[in-house]
DNA sequence: TATTTTAACTAATATCATTAGTATTTTATT
DNA sequence: AATAAAATACTAATGATATTAGTTAAAATA
């Protein structure tokens, strides 16, 4: 019966998916919870910090859930899988993936560490590509440029053909990946 | 002395720009126009469309100088120009920008015209690469996800050190056009 | 059991957005 | 130029929401 930190930004989350990040209200989620308004500070320092606190709470099982598709896999495969898994995420929490955009305007350091822990990731799943790392960066910046516009753009169409453009964003990641091989693989054979 | 309509959009604008979209409120607006807070409502019918309004110009501005970008230019040049153009922008107007995202799930129909004009640009660029015009959306759906996704995620170093970011999305670009030749290009030679 | 913490409440305040109603100025029409 | 119409500003409410202050009851801890 007692509400936890962790019911009001699971609560907050569940506004956010079915009503749009904007419908997300200190108001809205008291309701919710059958408290008042004012009890939420019990919890949570502001709406803002509530905002972030759903943001971190996604990023982590969207990186919970990125490094679980990874396991036993190496290289483009690996990498594929991982950008469905976070297409999968965006799809089953449109809310969520809209309050982490909002965080990528209002986050603080710790946003940037949970980012930066999908950084390391992915960069061990592009080494792991057999590209040179010299380039690793520009290489990251690339994937998870295309990771993240791809999705977002192709979100609407994702929520009603999920299998269309999980398919869709699989061949996309296959064209980046061709044209990364072609510039950057190491000990290109000689006889090309 | 009269305010009016563009007036209201470009102060609202450039309160975006300096100091983020979440400052924007027609309190901030009427301040920066010495006028009272109702008196806007001369102008707009609400804050929710006075946003849309900026995102509709910022938009429209951007496909213009896209355009002019590209305007003697074909092929892989000219979808570069219009790349570099698109991060330009995004570094003069962050804010703006901010609120073209915001207007990606606030949008009316409105949103999605002007967003087709862009399409159309791109289109008729990405066709002049001599892609086999069967997977044109294909292409449309990667360029466009790679130039948001990436030049987001850059904003925050563009802002900083502009030039290196313009040549690293260049180089970007090159890949992705580079795998897009390797898979669909049209009247594909013998001897590859 | 006594103490301290936690989590709820009511009441009050502050900030905006928005509406209603009015006056004034500008623009257009005769 | 005189008048009618439209546009633009204003003051005064209203309403929604976040946030703070101060209080109380329940739960955890010593």
């Amino acid at each position: 019966m007692k509400t936890t930190k962790a019911d009001v930004i699971q609560t907050a989350a569940d506004i956010a998916d079915k009503n749009g990040l904007s419908n997300v209200s200190l108001k809205a989620v008291a309701e919710s919870l059958n408290i008042r308004t004012p009890s939420l500070y019990n919890h949570i320092d502001s709406l803002e910090s509530l905002l972030r606190e759903i943001a971190h709470n996604g990023m982590k099982t969207m990186n919970e859930r990125m490094m679980q598709a990874a396991i036993g896999k190496i290289g483009d495969d690996a990498v594929k899988s991982v950008g469905i898994t976070y297409l999968d995420y965006m799809i089953e929490h449109p809310g969520i993936y809209e309050t982490i955009q909002w965080a990528t305007w209002h986050g603080t350091e710790e946003t940037g560490k949970i980012f930066d822990n999908y950084l390391s990731l992915l960069k061990t799943l592009a080494l792991s590509c057999n590209f040179n790392p010299t380039n690793i960066d520009e290489i990251l910046n690339l994937l998870t440029g295309v990771l993240h516009g791809y999705t977002t753009l192709q979100l609407r169409y994702a929520l009603s053909r999920p299998d269309e453009v999980r398919a869709a964003l699989s061949t996309a990641l296959d064209t980046v990946l061709t044209g990364l091989h072609q510039k950057y693989d190491q000990h290109k054979k000689e006889h090309l």
